[in-house]
RNA sequence: GGGGUUAUAGCUCAGUUGGUCAGAGCGUUACGUUGACAUCGUAAAGGUCGAUGGUUCGAGCCCAUUUAACCCCACCA
């Protein structure tokens, strides 16, 4: 056994002088890899990895949290325990500011080719990646950083490729043209849950359009009149009334003075607007469907960096289109003309203007939409046609649906269960293909000759079936793709490894909420798919980090907090505890600095007891409690501690954090410091050495227990602290879960305590109320009640050291009450503090009556209940019993008070 | 348009399956240098648990309606 440290504490915690050296002895001590065993079930965690491009905020300190707490816990409960830490490529926000970088030393990516920039991203990962993972350490996460992986990693990539390929010959990936949300900026498609609505102020334009067969105007609306270049129909409900002469008739597109026909479909409502609706099958996903049922030709209008298209890129277009090697999907593109070139906002504006001078703009109307954006650059999305990668969603969503109905995935809180449903019963097809260059490649190669398509495991050069050259696709992959194997690609998948074999599926997930469609949901189908089950048991939310007016976090509002300021201000276990405590699964929590104060102080007020504590166990070897020795208040405290042992672990069991927290906050400080601290002085201070060291042994017990419990929650100082105790061996990261020890329980003894508090509360009550000067001791005198006289005048000690109290004098049950007293009546006696002439006969009556008053109501209360019938007949009989007992005992109280308040009466 | 959340002391929130009280932190007020802690201690003030109705012997907790705020999803021209 090592020696222990020397008695050395400061008087007031510093956090950041013990943080860094403790988290480098548990990391170097190995204590963050699991102890594996085969006989015991394993308790896992993939920790959400965070984007290499990422500095540690706030939102990252939560999302750890939970996942530290569970893992400490499980940790010392001896289950082996895993957490696997990581970090995402993240395609996009990465190649985003790399292309940024690049920028600011004039250059493209464009310029510098594929392969300088994928080196320029992996320098810039090298460097900037690591950083985050830095930042980790310092909240203490207890991950196994041996196991550290990156969505890019060669393991995770062959993970990766494996999926896409066995989704490939499934079918269940396909390549094809369809509606997809494109970012101009970005200069890359998107999928569904990427895009980010906001409300924006635009316009409805009603625009006029000639019918060719009668010449009539067919008024028709539209958010985005430059579109109409692109319109190849118009759309009535084939039941409207008022359009039924128009069945097969056509319109010329002012303009482009091209004709199209008016076509019946559904999707014309009669009830919106004029009932028509124009139809640009490239530009809008509705219309993409109705052309897709008419047989409308498709004809795109913008170019992919957000301008009109003009006569190269149609001329282009086209010929490709003639020489058959596009497919018939393939989107014919206009020539724009004058508007060639364009911006789409340009555009808009000046096609406005050209059918103002046609008169064939009929009126604008101001509207509010909701409209598409980048959720990178929130850029305004365009919806357009485009040749892209999708997997199948439908035979993947409803095995993922089913995990949820069978209860094989449990939701905390349970009500994002319908959140994650609705969308996964609803979701549609996943467009996983990006145009950019940091990230997965697709592994799909196409014949520059007979223009086969190969998805393959490994890469090849030329065609399989001619033998002629291939070309790779250039795109990448969703960045989400490879971070919903993540469960499973860590743990060395596909291969089937130990740690695969034992580790999966994983236990618990923890993530935000706002993640649940980009991660979670697509982790479970990925999972079930790939391994044959779901890739976690429970699925544990968390909400968002607000400022203290409840407002997101955001740059534009400079509102941000920033963890490690936090931490070298206040403390990692200040900064965690604030991020936990009281805190219910799934909800948004605020932060302030007034909170993180009042954890700095908690952590500080475990500090001094456990300082008061080491003070007082100088010299002294622990040998166990003796129970024959213990007083009532080592009893209570006993009692107390295990309560909440059990409370603790029972709530860490149900993942209520929070609940646990407030639990250990109240105990430490309430039962543990205010109270039995004090009380353990006299003990402490006692002649006899016996009572000594019971009291050392209690202390030192109950300290240490709660060190433990504490420990997920602030592990550095209950670390620190740990190392100072005389009889703890090792380290606490490594320490064995507290139980309770059935004989430690004493149920009766402790209410006698609680009875004993309670006088003492009313005597300083009393004093206060009564304005006594602090320095002015007072002999109380006290008249118990039948069967505490022995417990009240064993707590002689107590009255002096906690109610100021110069000494106690039992009464008589038939004794005078004294006179020019306060008094007061508690559960255990009649109490009476002589102050002479101090005593206000008014004000005590005024108090009296005050008592009186709650005292009558408590039991009018009781005595409604035990005359109603049906609580009699129905509730449970030891309910009753309870009250039937408080009626008596508050009769009791009541009657001497009266007495005492016709006493005072009559001082008068 | 669909779904969800919240409404409890001045502020921020707890309250686990309906059964005694409705609790905490911060703030406020009055005291306080009693041998761990002023990053502290003691005491106090402050709420008809958004509104209405219902179920029940009993509801902050369950049901219905309603008001207000917020969030998510949704292809509405």
């Amino acid at each position: 056994m090592e020696a222990k440290q020397e008695f050395t504490m400061e008087k007031v915690f510093q956090p950041n002088q013990v943080e860094g050296r403790i988290y480098d002895m548990w990391e170097s001590s190995g204590a963050f890899a699991p102890v594996k065993d085969e006989s015991k079930k394993p308790f896992v965690i993939v920790m959400p990895p965070p984007n290499i491009t990422g500095q540690l905020h706030i939102g990252h300190a939560l999302d750890e949290m939970p996942q530290d707490v569970l893992i400490r816990y499980h940790r010392m409960k001896g289950d082996p325990t895993l957490w696997v830490p990581g970090t995402d490529h993240a395609a996009i926000a990465t190649e985003v500011k790399v292309v940024d970088a690049l920028r600011k030393e004039g250059l493209t990516k464009q310029s510098i080719g594929r392969e300088k920039f994928l080196e320029r991203t992996w320098a810039w990962k090298k460097e900037y990646g690591g950083r985050i993972v830095r930042q980790l350490r310092k909240l203490g996460v207890s991950c196994d950083w041996n196991r550290e992986r990156f969505t890019m990693d060669e393991g995770l990539s062959r993970a990766v490729r494996e999926t896409f390929v066995r989704l490939y010959e499934k079918d269940l990936i396909y390549r094809g043209y369809r509606m997809i949300n494109w970012c101009p900026c970005c200069q890359t498609s998107l999928s569904d849950a990427e895009v980010e609505y906001e409300t924006q102020n635009g316009h409805f334009w009603h625009l006029l359009y000639p019918v060719k067969e009668t010449g009539e105007l067919l008024e028709l609306a539209t958010t985005r009149p430059e579109t109409m270049l692109g319109d190849t129909a118009v759309a009535i409900n084939p039941e409207d009334p008022r359009y039924a002469h128009l069945h097969g008739c056509h319109v010329i597109l002012p303009l482009v003075n091209k004709e199209i026909p008016i076509v019946c479909d559904e999707h014309a409502d009669m009830e919106k607007g004029t009932g028509v609706v124009k139809i640009t099958p490239a530009h809008d996903p509705n219309d993409f469907e109705v052309g897709k049922r008419h047989n409308l030709p498709m004809v795109r209008v913008f170019t992919y960096d957000g301008h009109m298209t003009g006569a190269e890129e149609a001329k282009e277009v086209a010929e490709l289109i003639a020489s058959g090697r596009a497919t018939e999907d393939e989107p014919q593109v206009l020539d724009c003309g004058k508007y060639a070139g364009m911006t789409t906002m340009e555009a808009r504006k000046a096609i406005v203007d050209d059918l103002t001078a046609l008169n064939l703009l009929k009126s604008v109307e101001p509207l509010s939409h909701e409209v598409g954006t980048c959720y990178r650059c929130h850029t305004t999305l365009e919806p357009m046609v485009s040749k892209q990668w999708f997997v199948r969603m439908e035979p993947l969503a409803r095995p993922a649906c089913q995990v949820v109905y069978d209860k094989k995935l449990r939701f905390i809180p349970e009500r994002f269960e319908k959140t994650y449903l609705n969308w996964m019963e609803n979701t549609r097809d996943w467009c996983i293909s990006r145009q950019l260059w940091w990230g997965h490649r697709i592994p799909a190669f196409y014949c520059d000759d007979c223009g086969e398509t190969f998805v393959t495991r490994e890469d090849i050069t030329t065609c399989p079936k001619c033998g002629k050259p291939v070309h790779q696709d250039e795109d990448v992959l969703d960045t989400w793709f490879s971070s919903a194997l993540w469960p499973f690609s860590t743990l060395g998948w596909p291969e089937q490894t130990e740690d695969f074999k034992y580790y999966y599926p994983n236990t618990v997930l923890s993530c935000g909420y706002d993640i649940i469609f980009f991660w979670l949901a697509r982790m479970v189908f990925s999972g079930i798919e790939q391994t044959g089950e779901c890739p976690f048991e429970v699925a544990l939310m968390h909400g968002i980090v607000r400022d203290a007016q409840g407002r997101k976090m955001s740059k534009s509002l400079g509102n941000g907090i920033d963890p490690i300021e936090v931490i070298d201000k206040y403390g990692t276990d200040a900064l965690r505890f604030s991020l936990v405590m009281g805190v219910a699964p799934g909800s948004d929590i605020r932060m302030s600095d007034e909170k993180l104060e009042s954890f700095r102080n908690f952590a500080n007020k475990i500090w001094n007891a456990s300082r008061f504590v080491l003070m007082n166990l100088q010299d002294f070897e622990p040998q166990g409690i003796d129970v024959s020795k213990l007083s009532l208040a080592d009893k209570w405290i006993l009692t107390k501690y295990q309560e909440a042992v059990r409370g603790v672990t029972e709530n860490l069991e149900n993942y209520d954090l929070g609940l646990a927290a407030t639990k250990l906050y109240d105990f430490v400080w309430s039962s543990f410091c205010d109270w039995y601290i004090e009380m353990a002085k006299q003990g402490l201070y006692a002649e006899e050495g016996d009572v000594k060291r019971t009291t050392q042994e209690v202390l030192l017990h109950v300290l240490t227990g709660t060190l433990k419990l504490l420990h997920p929650y602030m592990p550095f100082i209950t670390e620190e602290v740990y190392g100072y105790l005389p009889g703890a061996e090792g380290m606490l990261i490594k320490a064995q879960w507290p139980t309770c020890n059935p004989e430690y329980d004493f149920a009766e003894d402790a209410a006698r305590m609680e009875g004993i508090m309670d006088v003492i509360r009313a005597v300083r009550n009393l004093r206060a109320e009564m304005n006594v000067q602090p320095g002015r001791k007072a002999t109380l005198m006290l008249k118990p009640h039948a069967g505490w006289a022995e417990a009240l005048q064993g707590a002689e000690g107590f009255f002096k050291r906690l109610a100021n109290a110069s000494g106690i004098q039992i009464l008589d049950a038939k004794a005078a009450n004294p006179d020019k007293s306060a008094s007061a009546v508690a559960e255990p006696c009649e109490l009476f503090m002589p102050l002479g002439e101090l005593v206000d006969v008014q004000k005590e009556l005024k108090r009296l009556a005050k008592d009186l008053k709650g005292l009558q109501g408590e039991i009018l209360r009781a005595v409604n209940m035990l005359a109603n019938p049906g609580f009699l007949g129905k509730a449970p009989a030891h309910l009753v019993e309870a009250e039937k007992e408080k009626l008596a005992t508050n009769r009791g109280l009541l009657e001497k008070l009266k007495a005492r308040i016709e006493e005072m009466e009559s001082l008068k």
